[in-house]
DNA sequence: ATATCTGCAAAAAGTTTGCTTTTTA
DNA sequence: TAAAAAGCAAACTTTTTGCAGATAT
């Protein structure tokens, strides 16, 4: 279904133009309040589903990366990861972390940046040769980026 | 609480343990089933309340960074993000993405990679403030990195 | 003794799904 | 009139919480 067009219904319209109106990330159930002002009778599914199917065709992005499921590392020393987009499986990855761009930010931003993380998306291995021929059955957020 | 002192109990001691001999980053319900081996009685309450506890205080680290709440932005070109520890809110970051580190990965992984994404951490304006006092009652996560 | 921690179970929060009706091509 | 989408509600998954009993200082 990540490949199939879309019909731009009312509610996919609206739900795409709330969130292009805003910049505060909202969540699905954020975005569900503002969209209810102009569509009353919308429900949550309707959100929900259509925020998914959006962001499969890369109209809008999911943010986060995680499946919302939350991850833990005993390995508190700095490093970034992999994730395979297919099977959901985290990597650590053999890539020096990046200061600069900390130091580059901190000149920009009002916030009080206490760190970054950088997080890469991918095919694992397993999955990348699995998945060459049935690339339908990706679990979560196909087209995230 | 993230900045006290913690006793390294019984079932404590047996998580980090556990998830120190892993390198598969497992989600707090894969914790629950390692750590059940050796604790057949730990309740999954206690897995997470532990997790949770270490995490604040840097022993081990939570990935993802996102506080479990999916969030979508109708930007889908490529950029960062920052995110506040204090209040979970999301804005955008105007620090150029930075394409060495793809290709950098790219030598060094067998993963297929298709993009990647930075999500710096910190305070925000406001947080950043009105926290410098009552630094107590951050939300989540505290001592992710 | 007193504060901390655990197990248990119930609740909450977030998300997905099945089914029926409505809409659109 | 057939396919796609919406509405609704129930189910499911993940995480949090209240409380009584256990542990440890």
């Amino acid at each position: 279904m990540a490949g199939t067009e879309i019909k731009l219904t009312e509610q996919r319209r609206v739900i795409l133009e709330e969130l292009r109106k805003v910049r505060t990330h909202p969540s699905a159930d954020a975005v569900y309040d503002l969209v209810r002002k102009r569509l009353p009778r919308i429900s949550l599914g309707t959100v929900y589903r259509n925020l998914e199917a959006m962001s499969e065709r890369g109209m809008i992005r999911k943010l986060g990366g995680c499946q919302c499921q939350m991850r833990f590392d005993a390995d508190v020393t700095n490093h970034y990861h992999v994730r395979c987009l297919k099977c959901g499986r985290v990597d650590d990855v053999a890539v020096e972390t990046c200061e600069v761009l900390e130091r580059a930010l901190r000149e920009r931003s009002d916030y009080a940046i206490l760190g970054h993380h950088v997080e890469f998306i991918g095919f694992c291995p397993s999955c990348r040769c699995a998945g060459e021929d049935e690339r339908s059955d990706q679990p979560e957020g196909a087209g995230e980026r």
